[in-house]
DNA sequence: AAAATTATGAGATGCGCGTATCATAAAGAT
DNA sequence: ATCTTTATGATACGCGCATCTCATAATTTT
């Protein structure tokens, strides 16, 4: 059973009443909450949305259903992204305008959900598997799909492939961990060095294909 | 005060004796729990070493400072990392290809040692920052920076600079987690992933400088 | 060998998270 | 208006982590 397809379910069929009021709530005071920085508990959340800690753990039985909500609210516009530009080049750069600035204002929901995502890794490494809401983290690989489109005729397909998991290292959050938290710079500049990267990747993945062909 | 550092000190001081071959006993245990895949409290490596609880807080007082040590025990051969080699390319297909496999080997105390990032990283935001270990997690900046040293008559400071931290994003525990855990690729795909986007990044900058000039 | 120092273990305590129970309050149906 | 259903809150419990105390064992010093 899919826990966040229940939950949609759940939240499509009680749009109003009291149930989605509460829920509603629930949801803005957490992402608050982790806009201010905190990855906070269930138990946290209730307090700060004046609700008691039962209630509470009734719609979100676990901080990792908490943070899956919070992190599907966050995402927004970037599952919304198309781009019907010709070139590779373009589609890239559009992408990365659209997407790192989102993350940026969003950063602490997006190292929360990293964060728990390393934890189902080790969990299910060490066989101790809940039956948590399962962090989907793959977004990735349909949007830089997309980007990769234009150059259908161009490249092989593992070409291309190689190019989307190559430019997956230079999207998301992974990149502001590593640009602000290790290198100190500021969004803005770690930003600048991601778009220069991608550039270079898709670049030298058109120049191979065209001395390949 | 800088804790790492008075734990070093105290296990230069006694280098034998008890002390020592408790510490040794129990940073093996944590090695090879973690190595399996668990994240161990304090409380497991002390029930898997055959200690006391009390006894292993004495040298472990948090489960940071244990991963902390365990980490700087599994960077071993990469922090001792030199190349000599003439051109960046070389020098960056060295790096990747010493460091690489050795994290790989190492994911789950790699893995552990970024979430345990990310939690201080929160912590630092929500102001509830404890005396925990501060992990380092920027021994990257120097390697990159030996790579890019052949480059120093050809590029600009910061195109250099530049290019370091985007060789930044192909190289450590993140690309692992895209690559291997977002992908599915094998240890040995994203390898070979990260190898060629490392060089089309260099080899960008080249170029790129190669015009400028 | 005796005394002083130091390391260890067993247990108690506090704290936070997640779960379960039960009574009350609110909303909806007849 | 009454009854049924559903949501909520207060309380208590179990569990694991971290800390503290104190007695015992091991090691070192004299």
């Amino acid at each position: 059973m899919d826990v966040s397809r229940q939950q949609n379910e759940s939240a499509a069929r009680a749009e109003r009443g009291p149930r989605a009021r509460t829920r509603k709530l629930m949801l803005e005071t957490a992402t608050r909450l982790m806009q201010s920085g905190i990855t906070p508990s269930v138990s946290e959340v209730a307090e700060a949305a004046e609700v008691s800690r039962a209630t509470a753990y009734r719609y979100f039985p676990s901080q990792a259903a908490l943070v899956h909500a919070v992190v599907d609210e966050a995402l927004g516009p970037i599952l919304d992204w198309r781009s019907e530009a010709p070139d590779a080049l373009t589609r890239v750069a559009d992408l990365l305008a659209t997407a790192m600035p989102r993350i940026d204002e969003f950063e602490a929901t997006f190292k929360a959900a990293l964060k728990l995502s390393l934890d189902q890794w080790a969990q299910r490494q060490a066989g101790t598997l809940g039956n948590e809401p399962q962090l989907t983290r793959g977004h990735r690989v349909e949007l830089l799909r997309q980007v990769t489109v234009p150059l259908e005729g161009k490249l092989s397909t593992e070409a291309r492939e190689q190019l989307a998991q190559a430019l997956s290292l230079v999207f998301g959050v992974e990149v502001l961990v590593v640009l602000k938290d290790i290198w100190g710079l500021s969004a803005e500049r770690a930003q600048s060095v991601a778009e220069w990267a991608a550039a270079a990747l898709v670049e030298a993945a058109i120049r191979e294909g065209q001395t390949a062909a």
